[in-house]
DNA sequence: AAACAGTATATTGCCGACAATCGACTTTAT
DNA sequence: ATAAAGTCGATTGTCGGCAATATACTGTTT
């Protein structure tokens, strides 16, 4: 028998706020009210408040003093910006990675490479993406600077969004992201921390121009989505169950907590 | 006659709970009691929670599920994530920086700087860390890069916290921190970028020693002091008054805004 | 005496309600 | 007809209260 971990329900709510707005279910743009959550989820508006600051640490919505909270937009310089901070950070970690890892850290990140490798052999976007965000990890906890995981894992949401957004239109970069990748994993290995930046940024301004040409290209092609792309994996973690208190919280969460009188 | 923004109560009792953090008048792992709080500053738990929440995404608090709020610890290591990551921000804001600035940003820069010389020349300290603050402040905003600005200034106050410790042992470097301010002014008027950065990399790393060596030195001396080292300014913009719906907040913020019955 | 169990107290988590504010609509005056 | 002012509905901000949980204390057993 297992037990979950105590999750709070504001973390809980936040999650399905932010795969909803990561899958394009939510527009950009678009504002979220409290009242019509937590009727929907069946909860206070504390739980749902907490959660919305949740995301707004994660960039993922914007909140005005007294007008609301809305979807974070997409704009040209904002996707920019998002990739060039988080480039900053990777490559931070990546140094820090090559610097600190032990061999059991850098035999996991092998796995991971070599799992991206089958994923791309068998066409798998999904599986590319599970493998990476794998990968991703074990150089993040390689580095062994909690502080920058937490920043980068932040970040990465709003990347997801972005990846989400353009997967439709570039299944055929596979390869050469695939490449890229297996260059930095050599250096990694080697522990040649100057080349393993070298690459990490170019991987990140290879991601980051993707996405502004898709935005460029595709944004209209939002507005008509009903957000059905399901292939996309969340990151690791993020299918578990929502339990709270012994009640189901998804789809509905649970409800009154209170004995009724 | 002036008005003052409509600045939010969770950010007016943020900014006290703050200052007292960072002027080491709460100590590192300290407990958090938002009652107390509470009635300290005569309003509700409700707007205390939400700055509890603002203050956990600049790392000053940490919120574990179901026992409280804490001040954030200062290990040795933690410092040294703190200025790494801070550093790879600081250096990317210089890069860009230099790549975007206008003349009219450039200058503003250059005033700071002559201004952090006068302070040194007089012995200023606290005059010194302003200017050098608002230099910081206006190579941000030259960065154009509002994420970025944003996640740098979330860390400063972490940062401030660490130049509050180490402050009265080491008066004596400001002419070298200078030179090396100088320096990379230089290189930012000349649009050198690359420079720029080498030279930000050097002063990030300078005070990641002091404050590390500062930890070890002298911690102790935190425990029996009453935080009255009050000669650090605090950030630009941080000492504005503290009013709320034309109540006086500090020392007692607002009484009940409901209408007596 | 030490370890454990049970209880009491303090503190956080969540809830429902009310007040202040914002946006849209309607009304009125020029 | 247009613009300013007033009104109404919707939404956010804050409050006090109760339930659940963690911590401190006390008494009991080995």
């Amino acid at each position: 028998m297992t037990f979950i971990a105590p999750q709070r329900l504001p973390e809980q709510i936040a999650e399905i706020i932010r795969e909803r707005i990561v899958r394009l279910e939510l527009k950009p743009g678009e504002n979220i009210r409290e009242a019509q959550l937590a009727a929907e989820l069946n909860v206070s508006r504390s739980p749902i408040r907490e959660a919305l600051r949740l995301l707004e640490k994660q960039r993922l919505v914007e909140q005005v003093p007294r007008k609301g909270t809305r979807v974070t937009d997409l704009s040209e310089q904002g996707i920019e910006d998002l990739y060039d901070v988080a480039g900053a950070l990777i490559a931070l970690a990546a140094k820090q990675c090559a610097a600190k890892s032990t061999a059991d850290d850098l035999s996991a990140i092998n796995d991971a490479v070599v799992r991206a490798g089958r994923a791309v052999a068998k066409k798998d976007v999904a599986g590319y993406h599970t493998a990476f965000f794998e990968f991703a990890l074990h150089c993040l906890k390689s580095a062994k600077n909690p502080l920058l995981e937490d920043m980068i894992m932040d970040l990465l949401h709003g990347v997801r969004r972005m990846q989400f957004l353009a997967l439709s239109l570039r299944s055929e970069n596979l390869e050469e992201n695939l490449e890229i990748l297996e260059r930095g994993n050599r250096y990694l290995q080697t522990n040649d921390g100057e080349m393993a930046v070298n690459t990490v940024i170019e991987y990140v301004a290879k991601e980051k121009n993707v996405s502004v040409k898709t935005l460029n290209q595709g944004l209209h092609l939002m507005a008509g989505g009903d957000g059905a792309m399901r292939h996309l994996p969340g990151t690791p973690g993020a299918g578990e169950s929502f339990i709270y208190n012994e009640r189901p919280l998804r789809p509905a969460i649970a409800s009154n907590r209170r004995k009724s009188t």
